[in-house]
RNA sequence: CGCGGAGUGGAGCAGCAUGGUAGCUCGUCGGGCUCAUAACCCGAAGGUCGUAGGUUCAAAUCCUGCCUCCGCAA
C-alpha cells in the first residue's frame, strides 16, 4: 500500500514514525517549506522533515497546494492508496482529496464536532474542559467537517497545560490511527457523519488573547494561562513592562481588595486578587529575559505590593 | 548581514554617561533569641568584575578584537 504523509509540527511526528515502523510504504512526505528561524534567521526544517530525512524518505514542500498543477502531477504519478494528514497547516484542494482510493485521513485534536479548526487543544484547556480527545476522520472540503471513523478520549488533568496535553495527544493520535488503520485499509465501512449543529470552532490562537483581565474569576484566568502555555503565554502589564505569566495557581481565598491588586509578594509568588479568589503567579518572564521563578526574580528586583494591575 | 539584551562571590540584580575602598536582596556557614520557625538579631566565609589587548598614575567603569548566553520577530 502506498501512503503519502502530510504534516509539519512535533504533533505529527509520532504518527509518521509509527507508519514507518509498521512497515508502510511512505512514498512522499509533504511538509511546510523551510523557514528562517531563531537568532540570525537560520533556515530550519520542520520536525516532520527531520524525521523524513532520518529515514531517507522523499520530501515535498509546496508553498501552496491550491492551483498547484505541478504538485498535483507529482501526487498523481505516485498514485497513493491513502493520504494521511496530521497538523499539516494547509487546506487540501478537492483534486487531491479525491485522488486516493482509500481517501484522505486526518487526525484531529478534539472530539468532533467540537473544536473544529486550528487550535482545538488550546481551546479545550482555555475553556476548562475536563476531557478531550482525538478523532480520526475522512477529510472533505470543509474545515474538519468530514465523516468520522474513530475516537479516543483523554482526561485533562489539573496540572495539564497545552504543552503537556500536546505531548499526550500526539501519542494518543498515533495510537488511534494505528487502531483505526485496519478499518481504513479495508475500505472504511464505518463512516459516521458529524452532527453539524453541535459544532464549535477553535480558531487560531493569537498573542492578544494573552492579556489577563483580573475582573474575571481566578479559575478562568488560570485556564487561560495553562491554555496559552507554552505559546504564546499570557501576560500582564506592570509599570510599562509586559510580564509574561508562565505558571500560576488558584488560591482559595479572597482578600476583598480590588481585582488586579497585588496583595502580596514573597518567595511563593505574586498574589493577585481576581473577581472572586486570588491567583498566585509563580513563574514569570520580563522583557529580554528568560522565564524565571518569582522566588528567584525577587532576589534582585522589586514587585510593588498594593499596585493594581 | 532580521531587531534587541546580557556576561560582577552559589542565585537574582546594582554600580559603568562624571575612571580611584566592589554594593544590595537571597542563599550558605557560625552564634543568639524563641515552646518553635521558612520569622527576627549578631557575625563570617566566598568575586582574577566573560576573555585578549589598548589608553591611563589608576579600569568593573573608556577604546578595540574574540568567546559565550539570552529575549523578540518568524
Amino acid at each position: 500500500m502506498k501512503i503519502v504523509f502530510m504534516g509539519t509540527p512535533d504533533f505529527a511526528v509520532p504518527t509518521l514514525e509509527m507508519l514507518i515502523e509498521e512497515g508502510h510504504k511512505i512514498e512522499l512526505v509533504v511538509t511546510q517549506p523551510d523557514k528562517p528561524k531563531g537568532r540570525g534567521n537560520k533556515q530550519s526544517f520542520s520536525p516532520i522533515k527531520e524525521v523524513a530525512i532520518k529515514h531517507n524518505l522523499p520530501v515535498g514542500q509546496p508553498t501552496k497546494l491550491r492551483n498547484n498543477t505541478e504538485f498535483l502531477e507529482i501526487i498523481k504519478n505516485i498514485a497513493p492508496d491513502l493520504i494521511v494528514v496530521v497538523a499539516f497547516g494547509q487546506i487540501l484542494p478537492k483534486e487531491i482529496l479525491e485522488l486516493p482510493p482509500l481517501g484522505c485521513i486526518n487526525i484531529h485534536g478534539s472530539i468532533l464536532p467540537k473544536y473544529r479548526g486550528a487550535a482545538p487543544i488550546q481551546w479545550a484547556v482555555i475553556d476548562g474542559e475536563h476531557k478531550t480527545g482525538v478523532t480520526i476522520m475522512y477529510m472533505d472540503e470543509g474545515l474538519d467537517t468530514g465523516d468520522m471513523l474513530y475516537k479516543k478520549e483523554i482526561e485533562i488533568l489539573e496540572e495539564d497545560n497545552s504543552g503537556t496535553l500536546f505531548e499526550k495527544m500526539s501519542e494518543l493520535g498515533k495510537e488511534a490511527l494505528k487502531e483505526a488503520l485496519p478499518a481504513i485499509i479495508s475500505g472504511g465501512k464505518q463512516r459516521i457523519p458529524q452532527q453539524h449543529e453541535n459544532a464549535t470552532i477553535a480558531p487560531r490562537i493569537t498573542k492578544s488573547l494573552g492579556k489577563i483581565d483580573f475582573n474575571l474569576p481566578a479559575t478562568v484566568i488560570s485556564n487561560l494561562i495553562k491554555g496559552l502555555y507554552p505559546w504564546p503565554i499570557a501576560f500582564i502589564e506592570y509599570k510599562d513592562m509586559l510580564i509574561k505569566i508562565h505558571k500560576a495557581c488558584v488560591v482559595e481565598e479572597d482578600s476583598e481588595k480590588r481585582p488586579g491588586t497585588i496583595v502580596k509578594v514573597d518567595k511563593d509568588g505574586i498574589m493577585v486578587q481576581t473577581s472572586d479568589k486570588m491567583l498566585l503567579l509563580t513563574e514569570i518572564q520580563v522583557p529580554n529575559k528568560k522565564k524565571i521563578a518569582v522566588s528567584e526574580y525577587i532576589k534582585g528586583n522589586v514587585i510593588e505590593e498594593g499596585y493594581v494591575l
